[in-house]
DNA sequence: TCCTACAATGGACAATGTCTAAGTCAAGGA
DNA sequence: TCCTTGACTTAGACATTGTCCATTGTAGGA
């Protein structure tokens, strides 16, 4: 069970109560909630935070690389703190449910050189979709 | 080169001079069009065609199965009619250029079963970041 | 304790996407 | 060819998500 508000203060991030309310929102495994969710959240522990400061802090934290921001679906961006172990996603098309999945092998050696067109790359993002056992049972 | 418009007409899709414009917008390789790109182009070739037009034709195109969404950036959707063959993409993390690019191997495979949580995965979605040739070299 | 730089606030603004009511038109049938 | 009908299009209001900025507040060091 990874720390998030250890792992921030460990890096000397000045801290406030409005982004220790922020990071304990975005704890755990398995989270990824929209900025709206995490303000909605953190609202409740600190009702006179404002959405600017959830945006700010949600922006710092991806640049400090301790969270990463996920865009599965076509809404809003979603914010996942498991940015220390390198991951990827399964999500279910119909209730927008998020697992955090560990594939094996390294998809990057599944590009040719011939098909990079040049480009120096950095990172890979699968994401897996389908329905979840829920879904599929209605469906 | 597919033409995107004689798929279309193929299912029987009413065919307007809207929806004409659209496709034909949207048509060719390597084409990866903003919501607000594609009624730009679409404005140039028919000036009276409206926003909503473009957004319920290429919502329909998407339905149909002809296009897909693409969401590689945080910004807005990208709409891309290579839907007929499987492909992923590679993005530019600076200029936000995109390519298809066709890896190798199944990338359902390198997920185990127990990894699944009793998922139905129906489809894998890849997107490979880095800094394309123009951008690496300014850096 | 006091200072100062950094953080938070709130409200306006911007970008993207959705909806609705009313008008218009493509395509098939007489 | 012309009519009919249901599907398509329009314009603009509205909704959602995100950004910016000037002002006010505060954490942490001297």
């Amino acid at each position: 069970m990874s720390d998030l508000l250890e792992r921030l203060r460990g890096r000397g991030w000045r801290m406030t109560a409005q982004r220790r309310v922020v990071a304990e929102v975005l704890n755990g495994d398995h989270v990824h909630l929209t900025a709206d969710e995490v303000h909605a959240r953190a609202t409740a522990k600190l009702p006179e935070i404002s959405r600017a400061t959830v945006y700010n802090t949600l922006g710092e934290m991806v640049s400090l690389g301790e969270v990463i921001e996920v865009a599965t679906d076509k809404r809003a961006k979603r914010y996942d703190p498991n940015a220390h172990r390198p991951h990827q996603h399964l999500v279910c098309d119909l209730c927008g449910q998020i697992r955090d999945v560990h594939p094996t092998g390294n998809p990057l050696t599944a590009l040719p050189s011939d098909e990079r067109f040049g480009f120096t790359i950095s990172d890979v993002e699968v994401t897996y979709r389908g329905l979840c056992p829920n879904c599929a049972a209605k469906a």
